[in-house]
DNA sequence: GCCCGGCGTCAAGGATTCGTCAAGATCCCC
DNA sequence: GGGGATCTTGACGAATCCTTGACGCCGGGC
């Protein structure tokens, strides 16, 4: 079943939107906070996340940001303000949908099945192979001879695009644009230090043969 | 560039959303009715399409349904209309997002940077074949006998002109100042080495049958 | 047959870039 | 606040790449 991490501290809200989408047939998973939400989205991640700008213990889109660091799960946000610049901050921070309070629950369920839809779509070359190790892009774990491999975010981003990318090559801006920011396309240094980290964990012979450099230009992944 | 087919038929938001679209380093293709829309989106596929659902010929949705017959391209949608059966209609026909007028356009513009984060898609191929070698443009790769063949940023530069104008012949002037820079009209000499080592790499036999020189003027490439 | 310009070849040097390491700085969770 | 993990930053040899000059070959013109 389809599981969905609703995060809000309004309990009307939050039972009428649990019966609603268990009606609906979706596995409600609740978190009155942004602490929590995190922790629940960590220990069983759901197809999609509906978030509450309006938490207790820190700004909504933190949350996006941290959630971020590790998921890429669709986000739909939902807010009381209809001011634009929560909107464009809530999506800029990474989320995929924006409801304004009041609305009616027939859109949030169309919006929902867009967004599972994209999703979706997006899904199949979710585990890629190689003689080394496994990258699972679905979960974002790594296994290397069934033990997994612990990942820094930087870490993780940065073979998450080379990985997306099989045997094409990334150039250094697209990289540092990706993983740090447009702003850091002259920081070729970080590249070389975390290539060797993910090297050091992912690749057992000296001399590498998934993680390939092309001397001026960027990095290949070959599978 | 990122390429945004517009389709509304209501002329002053249709210079609006040109004028900031274009300001923000998007290329501007509009269609004002839902025929030519889809016309338009055939013959020259962009990355995202903003759709009107007021269009003079044709219901909205069916436009929807008609692009998603053929294309996965992002759709977001504009409508006046505050009813939320027009949404639910709209997204289930296979909208990503929707928005009410009027709208703010930094909202706009941060639902479509949203929208094209999600659809991470892959280039054409845009393979070059010879008996002896292929050139992968799109992965920056060049294959022969299965292995792939290491080359320099300049060396692949210099394949690259030559491969891009097949059976054309490419003056030396023009290869120098495409691969080295206008001021290095003179440098002959470069051209030389260079082709010596792509040839090298490339050609099995020792007398040339891909890249050949024509003696005074430039070079070409046979496929 | 001789001269000469354009071309292919080679190798050395100098310039860039890469891999590596380790020491701060920063963030985050407890 | 304290401690651990993570991220920056700088420096250094090593590897790679680019430039440059010299040399021989070939073919056309005289």
């Amino acid at each position: 079943m389809t599981a969905v991490l609703v995060v809000d501290d309004d309990t009307y809200l939050l039972r009428a939107l649990r019966i609603t989408l268990q009606a609906h047939g979706y596995d409600v998973v609740a978190a009155p906070d942004g602490r929590s939400a995190l922790l629940a989205a960590q220990q069983q991640p759901p197809a999609l996340v509906i978030l509450d700008l309006g938490l207790p213990d820190m700004d909504g889109s933190a949350v996006i940001r941290k959630l971020r660091g590790w998921s890429s799960v669709p986000i739909l946000v939902l807010s009381a303000r209809h001011g634009s610049e929560d909107k464009v901050q809530a999506l800029d921070a990474g989320a995929d949908d924006y409801l304004t309070k009041p609305f009616g629950l027939d859109e949030l369920l169309a919006r929902l099945r867009a967004l599972l839809r994209r999703s979706a779509e997006a899904e199949p070359p979710a585990l890629i192979t190689t003689e080394a190790f496994t990258v699972d892009l679905g979960k974002r774990r790594v296994l290397r001879d069934g033990q997994d491999i612990r990942l820094t975010p930087t870490e993780w981003k940065m073979l998450e695009v080379l990985v997306r990318n099989p045997e094409k090559l990334v150039t250094q801006q697209q990289l540092l644009s990706e993983v740090w920011g447009p702003a850091y396309a002259k920081e070729t240094n970080y590249l070389r230090v975390y290539m060797a980290q993910l090297r050091r964990k992912l690749e057992p012979e000296a001399t590498p043969r998934h993680l390939i450099t092309e001397a001026g230009i960027g990095y290949r992944f070959l599978p």
